[in-house]
DNA sequence: ATCTTTTCTTGATCTATATCAACCCACGGA
DNA sequence: TCCGTGGGTTGATATAGATCAAGAAAAGAT
């Protein structure tokens, strides 16, 4: 729980160095939250409330395309988590997030957060630099998805997240590499 | 070029307010610059020095791939365009930029704009919010490519960006598309 | 205006990956 | 202990779109 605050606090820092009584009262906003496996966190059609920072376990973001469950990424500890996009745009999400382990989060309230970027710099600083950051996430995984064939972006994660296929279902991480089930497992089979 | 900066203003200004004075002196660091049609922006390995406004024009943004020209996007009118990861990161860039017909662009200097980062908290919320458009619109692109068919990702195009066909050739939307021109071209005949 | 170069079109194949279908395996509940 | 259900495998076939190749048209260059 402290250890929690910490890792939250030593996050944020990474990005832009709080004052203690700013942190003090940034703090108060972030609830933690413990989850057991396959808990929908956010559903389709609603609007992103919640910020979301990972401590321990892993969350599946995912969307429907017909019918079918395709994930999008998947965010470990230290990572942050939500239906971002929602959560920017106040709009409606067009996905949802699960635990696919039992998690422990920490979350904090839209209103909130505009509230500290308003009244701290520091925090505003914060919020910048996370979106840049995110923003050269995204930037990149673009390039890979449109750079790579399913073979070569299946090497690539199994070189960079080898992790992921211990934690998440085969289907799941087929979706996420914009594959069907059957042809990661033939790709699996081709390393075997 | 009092229009260019007007526009510049309003632009920023759709996302934060700034007083007089932050402009007057935000204003002074943005460069005009026109460039004739076929100009090289940007290059592959160069650190991106410069945040771009495009006033009148067309900026395109490409990668290599295999000696093949890729294209990555394209800012119009009123866009920010540039290298926007390297000038984020400071690594040298992947990727390029090249006039697709004459522009008339105002452009700013990483270090001035950091500065007025650090000095402005309005202008640092303008930049907390341009990110948060860019992912917005990002992850728009990424849902888009992954979720819909060259044939799909054709008639969106032609219906949001029909002027893009006449702007620049078939071979740079192909590529923006995510398909050789052969099937564009036999796309657009389909059409006709 | 003529020549050259580049872009666009069209046709004939080829290939990676999807789809459909059957089967196996492991695990949780009765 | 048996059964059912969902995930994973394997095989056969289908298909979107790539690749290769060659001609037509458009755009620059002289």
């Amino acid at each position: 729980m402290d250890a929690l605050f910490q890792g939250l606090r030593d996050q944020i820092e990474t990005l832009s160095k709080l004052e203690e009584d700013e942190w003090r009262e940034f703090k108060t906003y972030w609830k933690p939250l413990s989850l057991e496996k396959g808990k929908q966190i956010t559903k389709i059609g609603q609007v992103e409330d919640y910020f979301y920072y990972v401590y321990e376990g892993v969350v599946r973001g995912y969307a429907f395309k017909d019918g079918e469950d395709i994930s999008i990424g998947f965010s470990y500890k230290g990572d942050y988590s939500g239906a971002y996009d929602s959560f920017l745009t106040r709009n409606p999400s067009e996905w949802c997030m699960e635990t696919t382990t039992e998690v422990e989060l920490a979350r904090i309230h839209h209103d909130d957060l505009m509230r500290m970027f308003d009244k701290y710099k520091s925090i505003e600083r914060w919020g910048r630099l996370f979106n840049a950051k995110m923003l050269i996430g995204m930037s990149r995984r673009q390039v890979e998805s449109r750079s790579y064939t399913a073979e070569e972006r299946f090497d690539r994660l199994m070189d960079q997240s080898p992790h992921l296929f211990q934690l998440v279902s085969q289907r799941h991480i087929a979706s996420y590499l914009g594959m069907t089930p059957e042809t990661l497992s033939r790709l699996r089979k081709k390393v075997r």
